[in-house]
This record gives C-alpha cells, structure tokens and sequence, in this order.
DNA sequence: GGCCAGGACACCA
DNA sequence: TGGTGTCATGGC
C-alpha cells in the first residue's frame, strides 16, 4: 500500500502508526473531540468547518444558539437570509446556509429529525447516504460518522495527508479513500482510537503550519521520519 | 496586503 | 477523470 515505509523499513505499516499516534498522545495528551455539547450540535460544526477556522465556526454556532435555531426543524424553517447572517463569521455563509438547510430537509425527510434513527441504520449505507446530501462530502460525512455516531470511520484532511506525505507513507493512489485505508485497514477499527488519532492529527498539523516549515527540529515526531 | 483555515460543488476539457 | 474557479470571513 505504501509507497516507503521511511527510516523504519522493516517495521509494519501497523507498528509505525502505532508508534506515531503513542508520540503524538504523549506531546499533545487527549484532545477532547469534538468539541460540541450533542451530536447534531457537531454535525451543524463539521459543515460550517469546511475551509474556515474553528474559532470562527465556535462564534457561528453561539450565533445559532441565541438565535434558538440550532435543530432541524428551526434550521428548515428560518429563512435562508437570516441563517446567513447567524453564520457570517465563519466565511461562505450564503453558500454553508444552503447546506445546514440541506442536512436539516434530509434529516426529516428520511429520519424524522431522529439523529438515533440515522445512526442505527449501517455505517457504509449511511456514509453513502450522507455523501448524496449537497454539501457533504467525504470528510465532513466521516467526520459526522465518527464524531456525531461514534462510528469507527477514519477522517482524512489536509493536514493528515500533509502528515502522512511527510512521514512516506504516501498511498499509490491520491483520492481520500486511498488515504483512509492506511488507518482503515491498519489499525484496529475502534471509534476512540480513530478520534484521537484524527484529532492528534490535526493539533500537530496546526503546529507545523505556524512554524511554517516542513522540517520541525522541535516537533515530537521529528525522529519518525520525515517531518 | 497577503496568506491560510478541521471543503465541497459546478463546470470544463 | 482531473484541473480550475467560486464561495468569503477573520486572524496573523
């Protein structure tokens, strides 16, 4: 699957993500995803997320408490300019407005606003579900999987790739699937796992990207190969 | 003032 | 199938 396993050639692909999320638990400690009080809070947070930073998702999804409309049904029925305005901080609201109502017809049309009812159904029907929803796509319907249902789905985005990239354990292919199956089919599919490594991920991504260079001496996984 | 942030979609070749 | 433009604010 890899193309290059890095400085640890005889080491199993499953040993050294093993290895690379002990570091990372060690550097880091628990990251406490995702940081919502209820799972359609989180799925309203995967979708404004998408290309913004979560501090100005955080002030969206205040926004949207004040306003009481943080549900399917109030978020079906407050008009779109509206709910566009509730979102403004967190960038593209005309365009994440469109797809909270979007989520939130699905939801009753197919599950009476019953995120229990969703979630029963299984995972891979779900996700594919999911993906038919305008604006949802492969990460936020992985991250809505794993972190909203608890279901043991691996998230990619740009800095597991980056990650992954650095360390070479580059994938033949480039799609998102062929990415989720380093974790997928390397690791034990245990939800808590894939959510704390996903978001060790990303604490460690955020790092490099405010050093602003791919080669961090002071990164905890500096010693792991080529980061 | 420029770049980037926990993407997705429409359009085109 | 892959590349490109668009959506857009806020912090550094």
């Amino acid at each position: 699957m890899a193309k290059d396993r890095g400085s640890h050639p005889d080491e199993s692909l499953t040993g050294r993500l093993h290895r690379i999320y002990d570091r990372l638990l060690a550097c880091y400690g628990p990251q406490h995803w995702w940081p919502a009080e209820e799972p359609f809070e989180v799925i309203v947070g995967a979708i404004l997320t998408q290309s913004a930073a979560w501090i100005n998702v955080e002030k969206s999804i205040e926004a949207l408490k004040q306003a009481s409309v943080l549900s399917p049904a109030c978020l079906r029925q407050i008009p779109l300019v509206e709910l566009a305005g509730l979102i403004h901080s967190c960038g593209y609201y005309n365009a994440k407005a469109v797809k909270l109502k979007s989520f939130a017809g699905w939801l009753g049309d197919n599950y009476d606003d019953s995120l229990v009812k969703m979630f029963a159904q299984d995972t891979f029907f779900l996700r594919a579900q999911l993906l038919k929803v305008h604006g949802i796509g492969e990460e936020t319907a992985d991250s809505i999987l794993l972190y909203a249902g608890n279901k043991p789905i691996f998230v990619i985005d740009a800095y597991t790739r980056r990650i992954i990239d650095r360390h070479g354990l580059s994938p033949d292919g480039n799609k998102y699937s062929d990415y989720q199956k380093i974790f997928m089919f390397n690791l034990a599919r245990q939800a808590p796992l894939f959510n704390e490594y996903h978001a060790l991920l990303v604490q460690v991504g955020k790092d490099l990207c405010r050093k602003a260079e791919s080669r961090c001496s002071s990164c905890c996984l500096q010693d792991e190969g080529r980061i």
